[in-house]
DNA sequence: TCGTGCCTTGACCAAATGGTAAAAAACAAG
DNA sequence: CTTGTTTTTTACCATTTGGTCAAGGCACGA
């Protein structure tokens, strides 16, 4: 048998073939984002990619796989900072490196954070199982770890997963709701500084035993 | 001149009239909530309402009316909890009763939150008049309160806009991302009670001088 | 009971939408 | 240049969607 049978031959894809699939997905990434699953249109992200639709659909399976890939890709980096959380670490330092990055991340990257947001939202008909399988051992784990911290006297006592919550609750508003935060504090300096510092100067209050 | 000239004449409802245009309503709820604007259709609200779809056209003028009247009454609703803080009331109980209240009504009405975020998420398209005419103002007039009952001493100092985002978060969170908590988080109890203790218990400690 | 005006519906429409087929164009290897 | 492959486009299709219209049903006051 030289070659394996009824197996997808991987066929490393072209240069080309990278670049405009990384193209398509950032267009994809901006309609998505803004209209949800259904309110987004194969011709919005043709246009917002400067492509033909029937040459994305030479790229993508269909509307759906396109989706799908940016909701992995997501998944892969949104996850990265809780992970990081390091058992050996100072418990306060490391929870608030870890209120940091998430705050850093959804100012630069608000797309994703709003993509994310509206699958949610939506019942996530198209992440499911990557919330049970992905992210839900990651957050017993985590748990457990803070749990730990909180036990030892470390931390203030409460529930880590409901902790977990308002981090992910305060990170996330503004990204998610920025029409709104611009609306309401229109001096963008105040918005953007003041919310990193206040979410951090908050979680310090409430995290110290 | 019997009748007055270019005016619109009312015309009180009559009784199917009301209940009618409450069962669309409510259908719409569901499903303007449940995909967003462009993702919902007519054809899901007809079904969800039990009437035809040109029977629901017969009460409201096209789709976007529907949406543009759920919004309208959202916003009466929504606003109230904040209206209600009292100057003279003592101001950690006022803000720990508001929280309270927040908490209260995403529970009850995840609906109607989850229409919000998804209307915010997407910018605002049929919001920004509301959210600039009714809520700015209501938004810099408590803020100004809070910021008095700071300078004051009665609560710790923080920037009050920024206090105003985190209670908003910290309560839309569990209307909104119901999915992901209960995912993550399956003992019902454990997401529904503990929510509210742990939000109240931490504002009580962020907000104390 | 009868009509008048409110309510409901089936049939229909134009535009939009996800997707396809095949030919043309661009490209790469010899 | 020639040939085989990858990429792109043109033309098209079936379905869905928001919305219309005219005709039928129904309630209710006289």
């Amino acid at each position: 048998m030289p070659q394996p049978a009824s197996e997808t031959i991987p066929k490393k894809p072209s240069r080309i073939q990278l670049r405009n699939r990384r193209i398509i997905l950032d267009a994809a990434l901006d309609v998505f984002s803004q209209h949800g699953f259904r309110g987004a249109t194969l011709d919005q992200i043709a246009e917002a990619s400067g492509l033909s639709k029937p040459n994305i659909l030479y790229y993508f399976d269909g509307k759906e796989a396109i989706h799908v890939e940016l909701l992995n890709a997501l998944m892969a980096e949104w996850l990265a900072p809780l992970t990081d959380l390091d058992p050996d670490g100072d418990p306060l330092e490391e929870l608030l490196g870890y209120i940091r990055r998430k705050m850093e991340m959804s100012q630069a990257y608000p797309r994703e954070s709003r993509l994310f947001a509206g699958e949610i939202i939506q019942g996530a008909p198209r992440m499911g199982p990557h919330l049970s399988a992905g992210l839900k051992p990651l957050f017993d784990e985590k748990c457990a770890l803070i749990q730990g911290w909180m036990d030892a006297g470390r931390l203030a006592p409460m529930d880590p997963g409901h902790l977990i919550f308002s981090i992910w609750a305060m990170t996330q508003h503004y990204a998610d709701f920025d029409a709104q935060v611009c609306v309401l504090m229109p001096d963008e300096a105040r918005a953007r500084d003041g919310a990193t510092r206040h979410v951090e100067q908050m979680f310090r209050k409430v995290l110290t035993p």
